[in-house]
DNA sequence: ATCCTCCCCTAC
DNA sequence: TAAGGTAGGGGAGGAT
């Protein structure tokens, strides 16, 4: 980027930033995106693994370790080589790349970077639209222009419009070292498409005799908002997807095929047309909160409860905007009468129906609300309606619509004066009275355990349960919102008097055309304080898109939702298993040990030894099938079902562990821990109304042993046994938590007729081999694996 | 003819 | 489509 004049931006500004007159090809609008964010973000203090095979992962367990089965969620070029991609497992990227190097997160940089990024594209735009932390649209059409007259009477026949995206690539790079792409053209969808061609670090300017050339191959999914069912949809009805060939349909087949709209877009987009303009400024539509997993009532009082714990939740979001709702939908997931009662994913939802009802919400006086016991009562009244069975429901939805901005409710209809108060709920309710952390953090080194020499070294894969992972995909969803909030309120406050950016609604009438119209021009000159030294208002607005960008992993993975949980949580557990030192040596534990260990081992080894001392054998299972309900059960610590879901097997059952091997003839031949886990699962699916069998858990102990016992170089082995062990347990804590651990100074625990025999024997067999698999890493390792 | 509701689809 | 969460847009068909 030679020394053109680019950076020397006149204050002029004789174009209105926006309404551009609708006649336009004449727009340049660039789509500007990062490449692999996390991933080069994460490289910057990792130089030396440039170049290499590098991901981010999401991770599952509560130490921030990723296991295998984490997901991806960003990866670099060269790990794309080997066909990696995001969203896949940590263990198919694994095989696809064994010397994949993954690395953490570092949102604290993440937020720096998306920062300095929005503020470049500020700097530069006329006009902006953001799309997530590292995606953003601009318009720079009255840059480009000046550039372009600049170039034409110096005789420059370059591209104006890519020297200023290389500009801007220039600054980000300059202030970020990671690379941002830049796909330029004249409307959105070509400068999307361009992106593409952009990538990786590079510019790409998709000019119009290019593009029927450009298009033709491509196929309808990559066009934007054209998914996987349009796609469908285009194949059946139209017999292609390809673009060249959708072509030649005329607009009426496409609009049959399609419908009115859908169809239309995509006949433009065929032709390269598309006249959206950009949006930097919508005012919020609705607020919801959906839980779809983990939802397991046994009676409409829980129901109701939670309900109207979403409903507070709602509310807490509504405050956070100012904003009230007059209508109110709920949308259900009821388990499909032909789904089994516990769907294979652990809490999932399975296979539902659903169901959306809608209504009015009506506060007092007839106003919009934000009130939650409004809500909660609307909310619980529609579910009711539902007359649905509690113990079917599997998602519960509340979402909030026909939003007004709350000042604007409170005043009385004739326009009542209302203190403008930056209503009290946002300031207080989702900040600092979050409930004390109810996640429970693993000792920090656990998985870094890299300390030492310590040859057990395997990353102690953590799978607690399926949690929320740290990185909440839709806390990332969230921010461009945020952004674009920001962004908004920055707008204003530079266009327009002290005054509007006081005003808390953007107003119907909203955006520039409300406040005074220099909005240009105010803007160019003022390049050098995009983030004036005062920066009061604007920074609490990027604080709070820091916030959501810090991981939760702290005191909670998600406050918001854990508390949602807590109505239905039991009692806290006590930080250690009850026990007398006596009892122990009676069990013949050491109590030294004993009490070192974690308490869910503790739980594990107490319970084992009191089955076999009690009874000194494995119980074998009553011929009866008649299920022993657990009247109690132990909720795991990171996370609390409603209730634990009663097993209810419905197949009947072939209760043999090999049979349900992929390849019948191979006897037991895993290559992935995934199929041993699927095994598992569908064997403890299967059997779980009797006891294990000896030969099944021989055998299982077999593979898991051979597990440990074969780890070498890599850690596959140990990992894999360990995996497996985890999903092992995680299964018996499903159908028989009540099992897992039995406090003896509970009386009703003792109590033989609420003890679940069956439970026991699985459990019974777990620790078996789990002790089998310890002595093996002990003798290998000179330490035991945890499981936690 | 337009609006509303109940969905479904898409993106992030 | 592993599962989950939030928001916006559009289609179909009935309501107004």
């Amino acid at each position: 980027m030679r020394g053109n004049a680019l950076v020397m931006r006149l204050p002029t500004s004789k174009w209105k930033g926006k309404g551009k007159a609708a006649g336009d090809e004449e727009r340049v609008i660039m789509h500007c995106d990062f490449d692999c964010f996390f991933v080069s973000a994460g490289l910057v203090s990792r130089p030396e693994l440039k170049g290499k095979p590098v991901i981010v992962c999401h991770s599952q367990g509560s130490t921030g370790g990723a296991s295998s089965t984490s997901e991806i969620a960003s990866s670099s070029y060269e790990a794309r080589k080997f066909g990696i991609k995001n969203g896949m497992s940590l263990q198919q990227a694994r095989q696809l790349c064994p010397q994949v190097i993954t690395i953490p997160y570092e949102f604290e940089r993440y937020k720096e970077f998306s920062l300095v990024f929005y503020t470049v594209l500020m700097k530069h735009a006329d006009d902006l639209q953001s799309v997530s932390v590292d995606e953003a649209l601009i318009d720079v059409t009255n840059t480009v222009n000046e550039l372009r007259s600049q170039a034409q009477s110096r005789g420059s026949t370059q591209d104006p419009a890519k020297d200023f995206a290389e500009m801007i690539r220039a600054e980000v790079r300059k202030a970020t070292t990671c690379e941002i792409s830049i796909g330029i053209s004249h409307n959105i969808l070509l400068a999307r498409l361009a992106t593409r061609r952009a990538k990786p670090g590079g510019s790409y300017h998709l000019t119009p005799p290019e593009i029927p050339a450009f298009l033709a191959p491509l196929d309808i999914s990559d066009l934007h908002g054209f998914g996987w069912s349009t796609k469908q949809k285009a194949q059946e009805k139209l017999g292609t997807t390809n673009l060249s060939e959708l072509t030649k349909k005329s607009k009426g087949v496409l609009i049959e095929a399609l419908g009115k709209a859908t169809g239309e877009t995509l006949y433009n987009a065929l032709r390269g047309v598309d006249d959206k303009k950009l949006e930097s400024d919508k005012p919020r539509k609705s607020v919801s909160c959906e839980i779809n997993y983990g939802i397991r009532f046994e009676n409409n009082e829980q129901a109701e409860a939670f309900i109207r714990q979403m409903a507070t939740e709602v509310k807490k979001r509504l405050d956070a905007i100012d904003m009230v709702g007059r209508s109110i939908t709920l949308k259900i997931m009821k388990r499909d009468p032909t789904a089994p009662v516990e769907p294979p994913k652990f809490l999932g939802h399975g296979a539902c129906d659903l169901f959306n009802k809608q209504s009015p919400l009506i506060g007092p006086g007839g106003r919009a609300t934000s009130d939650d016991e409004v809500i909660g009562d609307q909310a619980w009244r529609l579910l009711k309606s539902f007359k649905f069975d509690p113990k079917e429901l599997r998602g519960i939805g509340i979402q909030v619509q026909k939003l007004e901005s709350s000042s604007a409710a409170t005043t009385a209809p004739a326009g009542q004066a209302v203190l403008a108060f930056r209503t009290k709920a946002s300031v207080g309710s989702s900040k600092d009275v979050m409930p004390p952390p109810e996640i429970r953090i693993q000792p920090p080194s656990n998985n870094a355990a890299v300390t030492s020499g310590d040859p057990v070294k395997p990353s102690n894969p953590t799978f607690d349960l399926p949690s929320f992972s740290q990185v909440d995909k839709s806390v990332l969803a969230a921010l461009p919102r945020d952004i674009r909030e920001e962004l908004e309120s920055e707008y204003k406050r530079r266009s327009a008097s002290p005054f509007t950016s006081a005003a808390p609604g953007p107003g119907p009438g909203r955006g520039p055309s409300m406040g005074p119209p220099p909005v240009p021009a105010n803007r160019r000159s003022t390049t050098s304080n995009i983030f004036p030294a005062k920066p009061a208002g604007r920074m609490s607005n990027i604080q709070r898109i820091a916030q959501q960008l810090r991981p939760r992993s702290r005191s909670s993975l998600s406050p918001n939702k854990s508390s949602l949980y807590a109505w239905a949580r039991k009692p806290e557990k006590p930080k250690h298993v009850k026990i007398s030192l006596s009892k122990l040596r009676e069990l013949k534990l050491d109590p030294e040990v004993f009490f070192a260990l974690p308490i869910k081992v503790q739980r594990e080894q107490l319970t084992r030894a009191r089955i076999l001392q009690e009874k000194g054998y494995i119980p074998e299972p009553p011929k009866e099938r008649k299920i022993l309900k657990p009247k109690k059960f132990v909720l795991p610590p990171d996370f609390v079902p409603y209730i634990a879901p009663k097993p209810k097997a419905r197949h009947p059952p072939p209760p043999f562990l090999r049979q349900q091997g992929k390849t019948k003839g191979e006897k037991l031949y895993f290559t992935e821990t995934d199929d041993v886990q699927r095994v598992v699962e569908s064997w403890v699916d299967v059997c779980h109304r009797w006891a294990p069998r000896d030969k099944d858990v021989e055998f299982l102990q077999k593979y898991i042993v051979q597990c440990a016992d074969r780890a070498r170089a890599t850690d596959v082995g140990v990992e894999r046994a360990i995996a497996v062990m985890q999903w092992w347990r995680i299964l018996l804590r499903r159908l028989f938590a009540a099992s897992e651990v039995l406090d003896e100074d509970d009386p009703e625990d003792m109590a033989l007729s609420q003890r679940n025999l069956i439970g026991e024997a699985w459990w019974a067999a777990f620790y078996q081999v789990k002790e089998e698999m310890d002595a093996i890493s002990r003798k290998r390792f000179g330490g035991v694996l945890s499981l936690n």
